[in-house]
DNA sequence: ATATTATATGCAAATAAATATATAAATATT
DNA sequence: AATATTTATATATTTATTTGCATATAATAT
């Protein structure tokens, strides 16, 4: 019955980042942005059709949390994944469904 | 810009397994599953030295999002991981590290 | 039946996350 | 400089999650 010695900031850095891609809008923002698409604020809040603001927001969050890269040009800022493997992940979570 | 018509549903349902996922001893629960292991509730709470009704806690919400299943023995409940492939995510989630 | 061991549940307090709305900041255009 | 466009931030409200502690249930053993 060892004790484990837990590595809690690298537990914690884990959680961090699940959490930020744990969201509905979030996710289908990532499916958006994945095959190398980049798509700036305006294109995702429409496509998406949720508020400007809430866009933003949920952008600000995965770039926060290292999903995401941004590159501005002239007034637009473009978003796009900083990672390709998330879309499998995502995948992946859908696919162990409840059989 | 044409708008998408996104499955809510299943994003919904891909968001609440991340969630259940996305919490430092949860992910520490499945790493010590992760190869097939099968652990009782006292050995998950002692080895991760925490309360065993947060054990319990956590380990239903794992087992509620269809995370891990469970086989009672007696007095013991074993839980398992439902699926392999979980752990590849958690790796990856951590390979994904900020460079 | 009582006690013991193993696990689950309930509840309240604390904390965190989501949402909506409004406003601000940055850039570009005239 | 004034305006329009694009994106970000602030704040308040609601909602969800976490945590700790106490108690309940389930199986077994005496």
């Amino acid at each position: 019955m060892e004790e484990l010695r837990l590595d809690i900031t690298k537990l914690e850095a884990a959680a961090s980042k699940l959490r930020a891609i744990a969201h509905p809008m979030r996710i289908a923002i990532i499916e958006l942005l994945n095959t190398g698409n980049k798509l700036n604020v305006t294109q995702i809040y429409k496509k998406l059709n949720i508020e400007q603001a809430s866009a933003s927001h949920h952008l600000n969050i995965l770039k926060n949390k290292g999903v995401l890269l941004s590159k501005r040009e002239g007034k637009k800022i473009y978003y796009f994944l900083k990672s390709q493997t998330l879309k499998e992940i995502i995948d992946c979570i859908n696919r162990c469904d409840d059989a």
